[in-house]
DNA sequence: CGGTTATGGTCAT
DNA sequence: TGACCCTAACCGC
């Protein structure tokens, strides 16, 4: 499930129910054991998303690092189902880690070079850090679908988001990235809709008159359990034009694009 | 109930 | 280029 916003949100949620407390930490399934028997009951001081990976910051300067990948999930108060790889609990929550990507200890200098080199978070903008990015893709011949997926350029933006924001603004995805001028509004609309993804919970990109209500259809049933244009909607007619949206695989990925309304 | 697929990204080969 | 992580929703039988 996770996306950028997924990430920011569990970071929300872990301060909120952890920080500052010392939890118990442990890791049934055993392949986060020593490190988590060191943590327990130390104090959880707090959690922090860079893009997609999550890092849980604990005293004596000793942090996890987090990142979900593909298959990952992050859960409160389920903490008996399936293999956990980190569990944290304290006298009020839990939260259950399971098939993560990576559960590593790292230093903070470790820490320091793995944000270093993370592009511009539409969820948590650096000013200078989003110039500097702006300014590379500017001169980029690659392709636009290809550099926005790109976690040093642009993190937490993932298949979803590159999707949708193509789309509305109707940018098509095989343009080279030097001959495109939209990439301000691109990193506008990603802050946009990305903080909607936070604070609902799912990517919802729609625009008002696009909303299921208004054009008389029925809510969208889909795993991210959002209102999307275009992510998985191949072979159906584009809500604004009516074209079949098309899918392709690029990179290794499925991209998703209307061709008339994006035929740019 | 088994097979397929996926919102990811590094490391091994 | 593929393995890995081994979840979880969906689909067809």
């Amino acid at each position: 499930m996770p996306e950028g916003h997924v990430i920011h949100g569990l970071a929300r949620r872990l301060n909120k129910e952890f920080g500052h407390t010392r939890p118990e930490v442990s890791s049934p399934q055993g392949r986060f054991a020593q490190e988590a028997q060191l943590l327990s009951h130390t104090e959880f001081v707090r959690a922090e998303a860079v893009g997609k990976h999550l890092f849980l910051h604990f005293e004596h300067e000793r942090i996890v690092w987090i990142h979900l990948g593909l298959i990952g999930t992050m859960q409160f108060g389920n903490p008996e189902k399936g293999q956990v790889r980190l569990l944290i609990r304290n006298h009020s929550h839990d939260v259950a880690l399971r098939g993560p990507q990576w559960c590593r200890l790292i230093s903070p200098a470790d820490l320091k070079e793995i944000v270093r080199i993370q592009g511009a978070d539409p969820l948590a903008p650096d000013p200078a850090r989003v110039q500097e990015v702006l300014a590379k893709v500017q001169h980029s011949k690659r392709e636009v679908a290809d550099v926005l997926m790109d976690q040093k350029l642009f993190a937490g933006v993932g298949n979803i988001y590159r999707a949708e924001v193509l789309f509305r603004l109707e940018i098509n995805p095989f343009v080279p990235s030097n001959q495109l001028e939209q990439w301000p509004q691109i990193f506008t609309d990603l802050e946009d809709l990305m903080a909607v993804g936070v604070a609902r919970g799912r990517i919802d990109t729609v625009r008002p008159e696009h909303e299921p209500q208004a054009m008389g259809r029925e809510p969208r049933k889909d795993d991210h359990g959002g209102e999307v244009y275009v992510y998985r909607r191949e072979g159906l007619p584009c809500y604004v034009c009516g074209t079949p949206i098309m899918k392709k695989e690029y990179k290794g990925r499925n991209l998703f694009w209307c061709p008339t309304c994006q035929s740019g």
